[in-house]
DNA sequence: CGCGCCGTTGAGCCCGTTCAAAAAGTGTGG
DNA sequence: CCACACTTTTTGAACGGGCTCAACGGCGCG
């Protein structure tokens, strides 16, 4: 049932002008007006990608951004043997795809869709000519980018100085606050919908599926998370953050994330 | 002898105009008239920083950013126990201390003088002014701070994915390109001045000392590196890469990092 | 019903840690 | 120029967290 919504039901883009996700995309800082402009001659095209398939692969020529209108995708890089590492989940609303280089360059990771998603597609070159038009979205680009860094940072720390316990638990209060943040009124609600394997936990971790597993399995039985059907609830947020040694001036904690 | 120059001579940053550094600099879009102008109004200040002193530092209000005019300096992050992580490691020419957040909040990281060093100031306000009458500045500001993203998510696939050998191995290599890239004309020197202690290595690359210092003698012995008196030496790029499992599209091997 | 994906479990091993302590540099003051 | 303190590098022995490799179970789907 719940599989059903996720894998038929996604909510394709629709005017630009009234978008629901426009509150955190790069967007907000237009007037509707503007908006319009932006819908007919940037968004060159709505996607819908189905779970696990590519939005764009590493080498590829980077000629488009996006914003992810709906679902949830990662960005992740191989290492030469084939390892994944994952750099970053992407949810509703999330801007992604900009590189360091120029346009036509190749992208240096890869985007994936974890479940069906649906995303709003943006020249490369469109961006750079919005910004002559609109110094607003110049500051707003670089804001979201600078937020991204704050976040891979956060995952540095954690893969760098955190163990196994830490770090999980620290992937898993991260997404919980990023869902939250994203559905106003329900800052109190203590479960979420939450579509990732324990193999992308791992790879996000920088563990493996095994290590992973016995650790959540530990959680669990502490009654420090529950995760069923793609449900997972964390019914004392202070507990596992105690366990996880979280800090809560951790960047993602903040407005924005 | 090289100890004083990094302890005295520090240069002292001079003109905006003829800046040496502006190369890769924010201001590399800025014609000379308009650098003037940059100098008279938003370079609030010069500082140098001895060694091992805070530039900035987590908590204390954001109000300023920098250019890194001379010397080493790094980003990095401490957990509640009190292990660091070293988040990136800044030479010359780098530009520092955007945040994701607004002017005067507080800072989610730190930054150190890892040499001597001298910095120059501008106020965090009056970069988003200046970016009003100069829309170039906006797009090289997300570039850069989108080339830090990505040096950011080098270092995730290293520690999440790769062996001890092989993390410092890379370190190693991303740090002899950055330095050569900023030499031009010295492309095919195989030894750069290299300041740093066995423990940035290790706090960077989420390991102990000791064990730095194990896997650093047997590349030693392997004779892949030399490392004596401040001066790093790769005889063979080429096997060094081998030994790091390096790929050559790492995104800090591209012109501007 | 059979296949593939995902979660679960076990036993043994190894890479990197921990905790010491000593050696070698490096800067300071007399 | 030497004595002293401090930082950095080096080395050792024992430990353990997370990995490896393998097998099994459950569930959804064709």
């Amino acid at each position: 049932m719940r599989q059903k919504r996720l894998l038929d039901e996604t909510a394709m883009p629709g005017m630009c002008a009234t978008c629901p996700v426009r509150r955190l995309a790069l967007f907000e800082p237009l007037r509707t007006g503007e908006i319009t402009a932006t819908q007919r001659y940037y968004r060159i095209d709505t996607r819908s990608v189905t779970p696990g398939k590519a939005i764009y692969r590493q080498g590829e020529a980077s000629t488009e951004v996006y914003t992810l209108y709906d679902g949830w995708a990662c960005l992740s890089q191989r290492t030469v043997e084939g390892d994944r590492q994952i750099l970053e989940f992407l949810l509703p609303e999330d801007f992604f795809g900009v590189q360091p280089n120029r346009c036509g360059e190749a992208r240096i990771h890869c985007a994936h869709a974890i479940t069906a998603a649906s995303v709003c597609v943006f020249t490369c070159g469109g961006l750079w000519e919005m910004f002559r038009g609109h110094i607003d979205l110049g500051m707003r680009l670089t804001q979201i980018t600078a937020r991204d860094e704050a976040l891979a940072h956060e995952h540095l720390v954690s893969l760098g100085r955190r163990s196994a316990r830490e770090r999980i638990a620290h992937l898993l209060l991260e997404l919980f606050y990023r869902v939250r943040a994203r559905r106003p009124g329900l800052a109190r609600v203590n479960e979420i919908d939450f579509p990732l394997t324990q193999e992308h936990i791992a790879d996000a971790c920088g563990l493996t599926k095994s290590h992973v597993n016995r650790t959540l399995t530990a959680l669990k039985n502490e009654h420090l998370l529950a995760w069923r059907d793609k449900t997972l609830t964390i019914p004392d947020l202070d507990r596992l953050a105690a366990a996880a040694n979280y800090s809560h001036d951790a960047a993602f904690h903040r407005p924005g994330f």
